[in-house]
DNA sequence: CCTTTTCTAAAACAATCGTTTCAGAAAAGC
DNA sequence: GCTTTTCTGAAACGATTGTTTTAGAAAAGG
């Protein structure tokens, strides 16, 4: 009936997440979508809709995506406090991968402060974390590995604002001896 | 022999970090600045350079103020572990009272990472805070206010780095209490 | 007061911004 | 293979970007 879509829409948002990442929202014109993303700026709107609509799949592409990867990460342990430290460790190793840092605090810092829909996207996405993280430290109480006293959703909240200023640190140092050690700091403090 | 400037230097670059602060170097334009400055275009290119440099100044303004309120503070307090206390507890405050978060951080996301001059003067201050802290944590060591075992870098670099996660959660939930229990739980970690 | 210098205001600059238009190409159902 | 529908490419849209120009106002020294 009608003619197909030319380009794949995933590749698409992969490539315009790259430039998004690397510029910010804001540091970002469409000129610099259309050219990494390879299609017309009339392609581009008739499948995706506008910049702000593009950005907001992207973020969603994004968040999606760790998500997977932190449930897969989940089910590879049998004690949930090694599940932790391999946890903790990883998102070290993440910070001194990322040379733009992660794009969801990006974009929290550079966004979220004036945009509803993306706030609220951001803040879903760090709830997950946290449920994530609360689940396996009441496991690890559960099972001994962690203190009985333990609050669980306070230590989860803990963590993740931990590894939010590694990538500051990182950006700013770029030393990932000083990250791997703040990690390693970490798990001694608050897996006990 | 000629002309002077007709507006205040310090208060002009005070609105003007006002704007960068709340929507970033590049989602602010030269007319939002000109407009909350009170100034023509050509008085601001003549007297403080362009946008980038202004930015600079903003910055440098910025970081030179809060290096006079934390070096006030140091010398408030007998004790250091006290003072540390007290650091912390004030971080917790901020953090809640600015609606767009830390502007050194915001900028360190934004714009460090494509911006090697910017980089380098966020270091710079992130040092400076690093030194204040490192030296706190020696002269409470040194009291007997904390462990001898402790490693006063690697502690400072931790304090630094999990306050900067305390803006993320912030702009993301507007939840005072989690920050101050953070801030809580924070000190009955590190502080011992 | 007059000269010198530097300031300010308004307008204009080219360039780029995000977005739309329009003519035509291409795919699928009949 | 024609029709219908939707896509693509190139060009263009007005608006806004950061910055400069130009004409004149204002301050200070002689």
């Amino acid at each position: 009936m009608a003619r197909t879509v030319a380009f794949d829409l995933d590749e698409a948002i992969e490539k315009a997440l790259d430039v998004f990442w690397e510029k910010g929202f804001h540091g970002t014109s469409m000129r610099d979508l259309t050219t990494a993303m390879q299609i017309n700026s009339s392609s581009l709107y008739n499948s995706l809709g506008d910049k702000h609509q593009l950005f907001l799949e992207c973020l969603r592409y994004y968040t999606r995506k760790r998500r997977t990867l932190l449930e897969q990460r989940a089910n590879a342990f049998d004690s949930p406090r090694e599940a932790l430290e391999s946890f903790i460790n990883e998102v070290a190793e993440v910070v001194i991968k990322d040379a733009n840092g992660c794009f969801a605090i990006k974009t929290a810092f550079e966004v979220s402060p004036n945009d509803r829909t993306i706030q609220t996207l951001l803040r879903d996405d760090n709830d997950f974390t946290h449920t994530f993280l609360s689940t396996l430290i009441q496991s690890a109480v559960k099972k001994g590995e962690m203190a009985a006293s333990t609050n669980a959703g306070l230590v989860a909240d803990y963590i993740i604002s931990t590894y939010t200023g590694w990538y500051e640190l990182y950006i700013l140092h770029k030393d990932p001896l000083k990250i791997k050690k703040l990690a390693q700091f970490m798990i001694e403090q608050v897996l006990h």
